[in-house]
DNA sequence: GAGTGGTCTAGACCACGGC
DNA sequence: CCGTGGTCTAGACCACTCC
């Protein structure tokens, strides 16, 4: 790990640790430069870092503080693909429909910028949150990167299984947001009544290189749907 | 405007000018330093920027791609309020329902870390994009910091004014995403009908000090929200 | 004006991709 | 192995905040 990962994940633990609040100032970066015995840009590297994150928030000529949303029971639409550590105060689970390896829709050929002819491992999951219904998942991983998937992996955390078990790097992604009403099969799936309101993502995630490995359309519960962005200016 | 800026803004409009799609490459880093005269720190400064924006990602051993998400007639999420460029492809009009000054509900003056007592302005809008009904929008400013509004801008972009006109610096923002049925009063407005699915917003805006300044409620009409999100791992 | 974060430089060295 | 981007350093100078 990187010096300025394994700092920022210091900062960020301090944080967590002493339960700071937004607005909390941390120690000036002469203080962090010392402390850390590193030089100056690397530790603004690292506050950087955690500034993208959300973290916190620097002001020239005052100093560094923390940022910290106030609402709870928010998910964070970030968090939950992927990145399952903010969901600690959440139970996850989930409920594996179908999982076989199949050739690609033509609209999952068109995101995952493959042949219909290449093989693609579909995956169908119900996802549980504290016990209650989530949301309603359909994946279409490019097998020619996501090379086996089993039941087991699918059932736990997917992407962990791809970074640590494939060894590969997860990138960037492009989420496509809908709002409508629920069809018949997905309200069976979700528990819920046909025609309530639900909010339907597309997201088509990428390695660090670029290539896309996952397309997958995603229903969600309205009745869970209390999602969070935090965002920076530029 | 600083070093980096200039060859960020530089970079984004070559890209644009040329049209360039997903995947294309980029010049070197060398060749980009020669070509600016600065030193690889300023370049990388530029790029690091543009990968934040989602106009670019980069790839360690083999270059400096184009990113570009494929889907048309998408509006980003972060760019409607205050970043009104990335909407050329749209034209966005605001009928002003309301604007006075007041003191704010208890939830806005939780939002705003203000007294109840305290002064904000509220704006009630109708945005229009095409001519089309895009968001019924509640919004109140805290007065200490924005201290004068009037219809005129009102009707423009606020924040463009607030930039702009007032000199302040906006920072970063919360957004608090819900999924719900239009009220009789919200569907009259969009001009849809009640019992419709909506997307519902609060959003948080901070300067770049950490003060909130703006807390904003909207809601969106379904047929035009379709919304699209760049995000980047961490 | 003192304190604090941001920009920019020049250069050494590292890590990854792909031929 | 070469080309390419990423990390890290030390230090000069700049710009903003707040007393």
């Amino acid at each position: 790990m990187l010096k300025y990962q394994q700092i920022a994940a210091a900062i960020e633990k301090y944080i967590e640790d002493h339960a700071l609040q937004q607005g909390d100032k941390l120690p000036v970066l002469e203080t962090l430069m010392a402390q850390f015995e590193v030089s100056k840009s690397t530790i603004t590297k690292s506050l950087e870092l955690l500034e993208k994150k959300g973290v916190v928030f620097q002001v020239r000529g005052s100093g560094i503080f923390v940022r910290r949303h106030k609402r709870k029971g928010y998910i964070s639409l970030f968090s939950n693909q992927g990145f399952k550590k903010d969901l600690e105060d959440f139970h996850l689970t989930s409920e594996v429909i179908e999982l076989n390896v199949r050739k690609p829709s033509q609209e999952a050929a068109l995101n995952l910028t493959i042949d219909e002819n290449d093989d693609v491992y579909f995956v169908k999951r119900v996802r549980y949150i504290n016990g209650q219904t989530l949301c309603l998942e359909e994946s279409y991983y490019n097998k020619s990167i996501i090379t086996y998937l089993n039941k087991e992996i699918v059932s736990e955390s997917i992407f962990h299984y791809i970074r640590e078990g494939l060894g590969l790097k997860i990138g960037f992604s492009d989420l496509y947001l809908h709002v409508g009403l629920l069809t018949e099969e997905e309200a069976a799936y979700l528990g819920l009544k046909k025609g309530m309101p639900k909010l339907h993502v597309e997201t088509i995630f990428h390695l660090t290189n670029g290539k896309p490995f996952d397309f997958s359309k995603i229903t969600y519960n309205y009745e869970q749907s209390q999602f969070v962005i935090q965002t920076n200016s530029f």
